[in-house]
DNA sequence: TTATTATAGCTATTTTTTTCACAAAATGTT
DNA sequence: AACATTTTGTGAAAAAAATAGCTATAATAA
């Protein structure tokens, strides 16, 4: 099966499957349909089996799928089968709640690195990672191989954290700052804005409902 | 113009161009073209143009968009003419940070209540809010009439603290916990799932690229 | 007054994504 | 062994979204 673009919902999709298989293997279930996953996960069957097909056939016809071996698919399909390295850059109130989360974990995001500017922040603890000064950026991400970014900056610094981040090697940038990032094509990009969560929720109660 | 359904990726882009023009009319901008906002944000001026023409004609040919006026009319498209109360349940390290940010108060999102279970956070200060305990979340939600309700609670309370969130009137959700969340068709329902960022990342840097 | 230029609004087209529905395969039943 | 049941995988259809390009209009220059 040749595919070339691989709709992001779709991927987002998988992740929800895989935590949903998780939970399943969990509780000692070996087998689902697709319908259980649709039930579980909120979408329909046609969904789940669509989103797999562009991977593979996992499934037993008549049966289903057996629940490790799709969670193992899944996990190799989202890169999770290795580990991440992750630098946070800001250690504010939203960069220190990441740093301390222990899902990112669980799923082989390592945050290794946690960078800041302010002097009474440099040098505090989260969990067992101490908070550098902002020079150590390049030096860190070279010598710890780290190719994921979490921007958590305010929006003013967020362009010029970034270039470095990019410059010095890292390939992928999760922005938490509400400001529109420029990354060079080859750079994974993505941005959680919160304020934009709020206002579709804002926008759904004021327009119909 | 009469519309039934506005495409959610229409509305997410409604608010960044927003943000964006708030920021040109910081700047003494006047008027901007569907071509700038593409710029500043982005997209594409089709885009722009097409997003804009769900909800009518706010341009002239030729010249443009008022910056101000269109900021305006986006400002009530989006429901943000008004005040929103809101409610967040659980204090811990994410529901405090989005307790702090200012953000949303500058959008009219004006956090009202946070709750918690632990007695070590129950009573501390968040800015000018206190953290008060869960048994309060009925008579908080109904005394200060919250409609929207943040679930930064662990996955395994967060179904019940919905459910007690709907059933008390609260008419939208954002939820930042890895649970889907069932609830009945009229309420809103938004998930803020950080996991599957994080994951939607390590999917390109593993798949392509 | 008449071109010229810029750009919104709109319509058509293309692309992408979702849904539908059914043949194929596996298992269970008579 | 034949038949019924379940559920996958997939091609086709439908729906949704994005893109392209044309038309109208306003401002400006000639
Ligand atoms: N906290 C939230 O709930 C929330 C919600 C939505 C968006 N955001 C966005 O997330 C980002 C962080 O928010 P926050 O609430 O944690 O803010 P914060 O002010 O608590 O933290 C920002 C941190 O970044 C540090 N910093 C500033 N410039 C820096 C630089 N150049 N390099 C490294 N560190 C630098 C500051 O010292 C501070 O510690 C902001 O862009 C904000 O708009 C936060
Ligand atoms: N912190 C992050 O960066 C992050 C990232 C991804 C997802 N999340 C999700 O967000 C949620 C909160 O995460 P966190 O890191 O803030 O966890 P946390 O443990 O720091 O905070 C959870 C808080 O909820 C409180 N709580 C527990 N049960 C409650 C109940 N029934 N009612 C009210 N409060 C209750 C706890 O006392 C605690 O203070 C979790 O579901 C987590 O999976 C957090």
């Amino acid at each position: 099966m040749k595919v070339f673009k691989i709709p992001e919902a779709t991927v987002m999709r998988l992740s929800v499957y895989s935590r949903y298989l998780n939970q399943l293997a969990r509780e000692g279930v070996e087998t689902v349909s697709s319908g259980d996953i649709a039930k579980g996960t909120g979408v329909s069957s046609a969904q789940v089996r669509k989103d797999l097909a562009y991977f593979g056939e996992f499934g037993t016809r008549g049966v289903g799928y057996k629940v490790d071996e799709l969670y193992n698919h899944l996990i190799k399909i989202l890169g999770l089968d290795r580990e991440w390295n992750v630098i946070i850059v800001g250690a504010g109130k939203l960069g220190s709640a990441l740093a301390l989360y222990q899902g990112f974990a669980e799923r082989g995001f390592k945050i290794v690195t946690v960078l800041d500017v302010d002097p009474d922040i440099i040098g505090t603890k989260l969990g067992n990672i101490e908070v550098e000064p902002l020079e150590l950026l390049e030096e860190r991400v070279r010598e710890q191989n780290i190719t994921i970014g979490v921007i958590a900056v305010p929006a003013s610094a967020a362009q010029e954290v970034t270039d470095r981040l990019v410059k010095t090697g890292v390939k992928a940038i999760l922005n938490f700052s509400p400001r529109v990032l420029k990354v060079p094509r080859e750079v994974v990009l993505r941005n959680v804005d919160l304020s934009v969560n709020l206002e579709v929720l804002s926008f759904n109660l004021a327009f119909n409902r």
